[in-house]
DNA sequence: TTCTTCCATAGACAAAAAGTATGGCGGCAT
DNA sequence: ATGCCGCCATACTTTTTGTCTATGGAAGAA
């Protein structure tokens, strides 16, 4: 089909469509004029179109002539690119990549990105940071970090914002909880119970975000409880303060369990931010996956059934 | 440097990978082992470090040969994928482009798309449809657009969107209006001042993240007129109903003119959305277009850095 | 040991890329 | 006009290089 579509054939009607003239880009290539003319009838033969339309003066590019020496330049700089990397991670250059990450993000997409990494940049290393988006955006900015994982919305114009997850929000209660019993909590159970709140310092927008939320469906609560983490929202939850809304996909306590809310498909977004002027080797690659990322995620929407997952992330390997 | 890598290089070691073998690997390319023993060498000796490392039973990749394969499968595959689309656009098969857009969207983005679109894909038509956001994510939905450019935030889980533009909001007021005297428009003069929204119903995810805004700075606005096109709120400025919030870039009436609101840096924000499941030939490179729109966007950014933060209009609502 | 299964090397051959020579065709200046 | 110049195409030769066959070595299995 295309398998003799080469590189070269590339490289040669790049030099065509900016010579504009065949003899002229023969010369740049420090090629005789006939062989780049075969070379690219050959290459023209094999597409199934012309590229070029010959006249007198020179050469003019066909539509999808366009689309070829478009793609063919891309191609050809990704090429070079690539190589320069691998031949980096061969000479052992790659820095290691400073991630940072909120403690309220699912464990497993940390893991997910690990693993992505490890497979893009074998034997690169991590390091990781935990932290609150506040104090991490301020270290991507400051350059001490290379990208970092947390909740949106993110606040800012300086930086690059890529969303890789997107889960539901359900209520965390005790198993022993009245509301347990049902499959969803009503509305008016949660305005009732809803006291544990993560701090709103630690990431000002998403707080203001739930409570917009929460306001729209007639809910004012009570922040009576604030905690840094998900484990103190948990262990909070446990002392009997009252209920949380929580990442579907959190790790949880063996004595706590999660409803959905009836009616409402509120959910937990989380994205991969960088920064504008960041420029880390490996930025480019990671960017590309966690696009992957998001695709795969927007691929199987998760069921909306509660289930426990008590799982330990080994943070640092 | 890497002009003696070619396309037949990509699809031989990915061959070897995936056969884990030389001569399996041969067989299936229905090649002497020897030819593809070092047509492989030749591969390594140019990058300069080996992909493969040789055993007894065979061969085992080395880290950076793993990127290397990595990127040549996904080489090879783009490759086939460019030259089908470019036959395509020979044979005169693409189908027009069927794109959606807000009237609220700035017009420059609209030629910019089509203008983008016209270099990628030479005499293919777009379709335009003008319309709320609500019909044309309906569109979208029913499989009749291919695509949309409107204001975020965008609800709902079955879009995939990318940010493609992001512009200050500003005052919009007559010219003779005491308020243009100064630089900027307090927010104490704003909040007595600002009657004229855009429509509600047209796009109510977008007005209820602006009436939060506005609460947030200590505004609950009396929505006295709303209007469905940016032309209708000039039109109501213009009859003297009072202001409005436009962004900056919308071409505007001689009568009117605009000021920023002081320590605001309100933004507003434009998305390239289309479903889950939409296949249109061209979107891919659509797609990465899109993703250049946004990057080119985020290098000439507003030059605003001071105390206050702008809020940015959430990625997802 | 002996057989098998890998991969590497060497030399012959064939395919294909690059080079040389030449011709046609249309502007352009004399 | 007419002859010159610039551009591209074709025909043929040379050079490069990709592929083949034959063969050898090394390590695990019988």
């Amino acid at each position: 089909m295309s398998d003799l579509v080469e590189f070269r054939h590339l490289k040669y009607i790049v030099a065509v469509a900016e010579a504009a003239t065949i003899t002229r880009a023969a010369e740049r290539l420090f090629l005789a004029q006939p062989s780049l003319s075969k070379q690219v009838k050959d290459f023209e033969d094999e597409l199934g179109f012309p590229i070029f339309i010959r006249t007198r003066q020179g050469v003019r590019i066909t539509p999808p002539g366009q689309m070829i020496v478009a793609y063919a330049q891309e191609a050809l700089l990704k090429r070079t690119k690539i190589i320069a990397m691998a031949r980096a991670v061969h000479r052992g250059e790659v820095p290691p990549f400073r991630l940072g990450f909120s403690s309220f993000i699912n464990p497993d997409l940390l893991q997910l990105f690990r693993d992505a990494y490890a497979r893009l940049f074998p034997d690169c290393l991590i390091h990781l940071s935990g932290g609150d988006p506040l104090h991490l955006l301020h270290r991507l900015e400051e350059g001490t970090l290379d990208g970092a994982l947390f909740p949106m919305p993110i606040d800012g114009q300086d930086w690059v914002m890529q969303q890789v997850a997107r889960d539901p929000l359900v209520v965390c209660m005790q198993k022993e909880d009245p509301l347990a019993r049902n499959a969803q909590v009503s509305l008016s159970d949660l305005a009732e119970r809803l006291t544990i709140f993560r701090d709103p310092a630690v990431h000002p927008s998403a707080h203001n975000r739930l409570m917009e939320m929460l306001s729209q469906v007639g809910i004012v609560p009570e922040v009576s409880c604030s905690a840094s983490t998900p484990v103190d929202i948990q262990w909070m939850v446990r002392a009997g303060y009252g209920v949380a809304l929580i990442d579907q996909r959190t790790p949880i306590d063996s004595a706590l369990t999660t409803r959905p809310i009836a009616g409402i498909h509120w959910t937990a977004d989380t994205a991969f931010v960088h920064h504008n002027d960041a420029d880390h080797l490996a930025l480019p690659l990671v960017i590309r996956f966690a696009q992957e990322m998001r695709k795969s995620m927007s691929g199987k929407k998760p069921p909306l059934k509660d289930q426990v997952r008590p799982v330990q992330l080994e943070l640092l390997a």
